[in-house]
DNA sequence: GTGCGACTGGGACGCTTGTCCCACTCCCTC
DNA sequence: GAGGGAGTGGGACAAGCGTCCCAGTCGCAC
């Protein structure tokens, strides 16, 4: 075994929680699956990290700060703010698709983290950034068609979280495309009443 | 210890293990904390079980069939379909204001479903329900203010399904009271719009 | 090149888990 | 009221868990 610095390991277990949590659950991510998974010994897991419980803290923190805007829309000439907030859905809608693993593992980090108050916070750092996420691409989209928020866009965010979360998990259960997309579109509709049209 | 037959145990055991997954999640829900929350020996356990995965599969089956109408439109003259929907969802919110616990025990009893293929059934059949209670709701208030719904009531119900489902999520994370009352606005929004008014 | 500290491997620990066994006791039936 | 099956209690088991220890080894600084 190569001799790794204790900071690249703990970026190596992180990793390799995030696959096995993916995989398996986060009731499976023991710290001996963890390490099988990053090939490496059970004392190297405890040289870089003084508990499960730090590794699992760190493993939250670093895929919410790896979040990144899911969905970016795209300036297309004609098309209504309706319209760019139906794509922009479906546009994450595409990327659950792609790696629905990861999304039910964002779900399942989540619901850890809200069953200890210490961890409680982790949660809400969790769903503070989807929705500054969120945000960021619903500015976007009134830059790009000229609508202006009646209400203040951070709520309008915390909206499209909801509207995208429920999204996730419905279709996470019946994987229903067809009832995915409906639900994208009654998103994008009601967001899109929440703006001035110019 | 009063002689108890199997059958009740059964029923006992089923009660204690909600209790406990509602007060300490699914993954302190172990056969020692379960049998100690009913108040018996862990022979009794295994009598009335064969093994703790019949447990919480009876568990999920049963909280499912127990699953009531949370909401029932009251029939007020005079309101619109927008304001029966906004305050059948506010219903349910306050309802899960009250008992926050059993909502998130209802979530990861699903995503615990979720993770093994002989149980997804599970989960998509506690899905099913909902959309059955949901949709029972809407064609009642459709009914009160003489409206119809443009799609078919099934597709509307797995919408409201998802709206409430994100609304909840996004609640017990941030327990943020007027953000949820938002999404409940948008969300009977966008339902309404689906429907054609009288 | 040598020394020292950073890193590794394997084994072991104490604890909790699900499950099982067996001797016992109650209650219903004939 | 005797017999037998249904139900009980406590202890035991193996397996898996998180954590720890310690003897060893590598590689960088001097």
């Amino acid at each position: 075994m190569p001799r790794i610095p204790a900071a690249e390991r703990r970026a190596a277990l992180v990793d390799a929680a995030l696959r096995v949590v993916s995989r398996e659950g986060i009731a499976a991510a023991t710290t001996r699956a963890i390490v099988a998974e990053a090939g490496m010994s059970l004392a190297s897991f405890h040289y870089a990290f003084a508990s499960r419980d730090e590794l699992v803290d760190e493993l939250i923190a670093t895929v919410v700060a790896r979040e990144q805007q899911a969905v970016v829309p795209t300036p297309e000439p004609g098309r209504s703010l309706r319209e760019l907030l139906e794509s922009g859905i479906i546009a994450y809608f595409e990327h659950l698709k792609s790696d629905p693993d990861h999304e039910q593992a964002m779900l399942e980090l989540t619901q850890y983290a809200l069953r200890s108050p210490e961890r409680h916070p982790l949660a809400a750092a969790q769903y503070a950034r989807y929705a500054e996420l969120a945000r960021n691409s619903l500015e976007l989209a009134a830059e790009l068609t000229g609508a202006r928020w009646r209400t203040p866009v951070a709520e309008v965010a915390r909206v499209l979280v909801a509207f995208t979360d429920g999204l996730t998990i419905t279709w996470l259960v019946d994987r229903d495309d067809a009832g995915a997309l409906a639900v994208a579109r009654a998103a994008a509709d009601a967001l899109s009443r929440m703006a001035d049209l110019p």
